[in-house]
DNA sequence: TTGATATTGAGAATCAATCGCAGATGAGAT
DNA sequence: ATCTCATCTGCGATTGATTCTCAATATCAA
């Protein structure tokens, strides 16, 4: 499998873009582990490795990262937009903790059967999906006992 | 079924507010129809019914109105957020036309089921889930072509 | 009526996200 | 290496949704 580093040089050089070093380092960043993160905290991150890049840039870059299919937006919430990096992860929904707010990623093979079926039965190409299970973790439920 | 009229009556009475004639327009417009609006839209509606109720009002009730349970967000989109209202609905999902946006409501017993599996997969209480599937309708496929 | 409390509307404030633009940068071309 | 010129970046200003503040108003109970 590529690198994301090549699936994003290439995205780029499609659409006649450089490959800069703020890119780079961003892109650096968001796939240097898997979580769901928010612009804010990926500031922070860039800059505790000594990286200072603006606001607007890291925007910039995220929208093209998304647009490239490298990385997604998860979910909105406490007032702004929240990502992942998906490439080389196979397709997986979430369940969050109303509680503590964790979340826990699954994948289910019944639930990519209901796109499809749900799609056909409604006469719709279907493209994707996505999935919240809501709840409350063990922690949580004992913690309110 | 109690009216959402005195669902919203009660709910208000237990947190020792009151049924203000805004409150009892908001209400009324939200459930005059059933889509998915936002408050720009829904203010509106209110005008063209000759009521002028600020904006401030109309985000304020909304929040009480989902906090009771009788409307639910459902998607974060275009920059803000979108609502319906759900009491006497039973619960639904959403297709979501990529190209035209237009919007198709399911029910389907293999996804209420999913939840309940997956939740007890992972020690998990849910409360509720929401799945949109993504796709292009026929018209805009054929629109494609 | 009166007093206590809740509500409203208007505008200010907040905050995420986007924009505009001047200067910086980078990939050729010479 | 230098020049050229389109692309980029950072800064600051701006937009737009949502929330907040607060003075004026309305409601309820006594
Ligand atoms: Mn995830
Ligand atoms: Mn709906
Ligand atoms: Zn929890
Ligand atoms: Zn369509």
């Amino acid at each position: 499998m590529r690198s994301e580093v090549d699936v994003f040089r290439e995205f780029l050089a499609h659409k006649e873009m450089r490959f800069t070093p703020e890119r780079e380092a961003i892109l650096a960043e968001v796939f240097a582990e898997h979580d769901h993160f928010d612009v804010e905290e990926l500031i922070m991150r860039l800059r505790q490795k000594g990286q200072r890049i603006s606001r607007a840039s890291v925007y910039r870059t995220l929208a093209l990262l998304v647009a490239s299919g490298l990385v997604q937006e998860v979910f909105y919430e406490d007032g702004h937009m929240h990502y992942e990096h998906i490439y080389g992860h196979d397709h997986h929904c979430h369940l969050r903790c109303l509680g503590c707010r964790s979340i826990v990623e699954f994948r289910d093979p019944a639930v990519e059967e209901a796109e499809k079926r749900i799609g056909r039965g409604h006469d719709f190409a279907t493209t994707g999906h996505r999935l919240d299970i809501y709840g409350y973790c063990r922690q949580c439920r004992e913690k309110k006992e």
